[in-house]
DNA sequence: TGGAACACGTGAGAC
DNA sequence: TGTCTCACGTGTTCC
């Protein structure tokens, strides 16, 4: 802001005050004292060689100042704190639901709604619990969820099932585990079949149920 | 370390030298003067809360000492920068495959063997054009994608090509995006059909290029 | 005791 | 002009 806006060189010129001697006894003698001058300088030094090394790590430097350096780094730091936590929750997010796909502009709207829903808590305890979880996420679009038992032919079961209900798979992501199968997948109804007040999302979620738990 | 190892309270004992007047003029004239003895106070105190305010955000402290102060904050912004980086290549892993799923401690070798195919700039440039490719990640386990274009049906082959293969599925992951198809898997040799040499790479993906260029 | 760290007041340069 | 920031040397306090 004001002047001196750069640090100043250490000049180092030797500016010892010259005071004659006097005959006081409380006067500060001021020949040539330096207990602790050189030391002094070292940690000054020390610092100054601190706060460089902080500049070069931050950035955006606003000012050469020094409290400006350490004003940066203070919002520097927050902003990867913030971008840490970002990071690591959509991490987690995805970890949890591999599914998501970006495809439209609605991606955030998308993802907003799956965060209103309890599906990450529940999601977490998924043991070999059958599961259909099933929600609006646009217009005519579907996000599901599904966790059973692993049976041999049930995927191709599924997407016969996805076929006679009308829904054309935009994503699905399906992953076994110990015994278990998780598949996510966002749907779309097929546009003949949309009829205004669309899918009955409950009597849909029993059908699906009910169609993983028969035996092939 | 050694003395001193907190900061000293700002004592604000007005400890002006009082040193008699002298009749030189070139001494340095000490009765009291202050020009701007209260802005550089203000200096001083802005420093030191920035200083404060940085080791607030640091969450590891190692001293109390203003270089110590500095010194912290530089390695903790390293630490939160090879985290963001870290984060953020993981989360990039994750979006260009979303078939990684954790099942045995084999996990890093797979995705670093992924890592060392040029799985990652292929991808970006997906176009509509057809492209399979396999690599090995395991004693029976493949890494698979394939990018096609959009047919009705064409999932129900893959997943019938599959099983004619004798391949059973760990994860898969399909995504639909303006006309193509990508699908990413992780497969597995059924136990019966290991004959130790494996399979042929280079003629499963053949193969498996020709069906899906076949009209159904 | 001596080394380390601090706050202080000051002169000087930059704008 | 004044105002800002700097480096400097010092006294002091703490281990």
């Amino acid at each position: 802001m004001g002047g001196g806006s750069i640090f100043q060189e250490p000049v180092r010129i030797s500016r010892r005050r010259q005071v004659r001697r006097e005959k006081e006894e409380d006067e500060v003698d001021e020949n040539f004292k330096s207990p602790n001058l050189e030391a002094e300088r070292r940690r000054r030094e020390k610092l100054h060689g601190r706060l460089m090394a902080l500049r070069s790590h931050v950035p955006i430097v606003t000012n050469m100042t020094k409290a400006s350096i350490v004003e940066d780094a203070i919002t520097y730091i927050g902003e990867l704190q913030k971008n840490v936590e970002n990071l690591s929750e959509r991490l987690h997010e995805m970890e949890e639901a591999p599914c998501e796909i970006a495809e439209e502009e609605t991606d955030q709207i998308i993802k907003s709604e799956h965060e209103t829903l309890d599906v990450k808590e529940e999601m977490k305890k998924l043991g070999i619990e059958e599961k259909v979880q099933l929600c609006k996420i646009g217009e005519r679009k579907f996000w599901l969820k599904i966790t059973t038992e692993k049976k041999a032919g049930i995927f191709t079961k599924f997407m016969e099932v996805m076929r006679f209900l009308g829904f054309e798979i935009i994503d699905i992501s399906l992953t076994t585990s110990s015994g278990a199968i998780l598949i996510c997948s966002s749907v779309q109804i097929l546009q003949g079949l949309c009829d205004g007040d669309s899918v009955d999302l409950e009597q849909t979620k029993e059908f699906l149920l009910e169609v993983m738990r028969s035996n092939p």
